[in-house]
DNA sequence: TAGTAGTGGGGTAATTGGGGGT
DNA sequence: CATGTCCCAATTACCCCACTAC
């Protein structure tokens, strides 16, 4: 069952993390989330956590591939 | 390490669980469940275990509104 | 009974959040 | 308007060892 839910058995990414992938500072990324450009997940802390397919999508600029290279 | 148990309809979560789902360390969970932010049914042995059902709840949380499919 | 992995407890460094200024 | 940096407070991650779970 495929399920087309919400946020379940998703890979999770860290502000840190995110950061290193654009490049940018870490405090630019919480920016990008406050603004809505990048929806986030809150620990129960109140950090921040990205989804790792979001961050893809807006990396490559494409839907996540299914089996990578080849089409 | 999760084997279904063939009870209950109510499943428990390990603490290595709910920190992967969360994409934070088990000791953070912990942590939580000692703030009283996560409630926590103890085995006999003193491990906790956390119920999933709360922990969807948790990670669902409000749901962000999704752009959806516009531009 | 033994062995491996996970967990609890404590303590310490690194990361993050928030506001403010460049 | 967007990004990087400094401040401080809170949260989280990694270190140890002893005990539980399977």
């Amino acid at each position: 069952m495929s399920t087309t839910h919400s946020s379940h058995a998703e890979s999770l990414l860290t502000p840190s993390e995110v950061a290193t992938l654009f490049r940018v500072d870490p405090k630019t990324v919480t920016r990008w989330a406050k603004s809505g450009k990048l929806s986030s997940i809150r620990t129960l802390g109140g950090h921040r956590r990205y989804r790792e397919s979001e961050v893809r999508e807006l990396l490559d600029g494409v839907p996540q591939p299914r089996t990578t290279t080849q089409s």
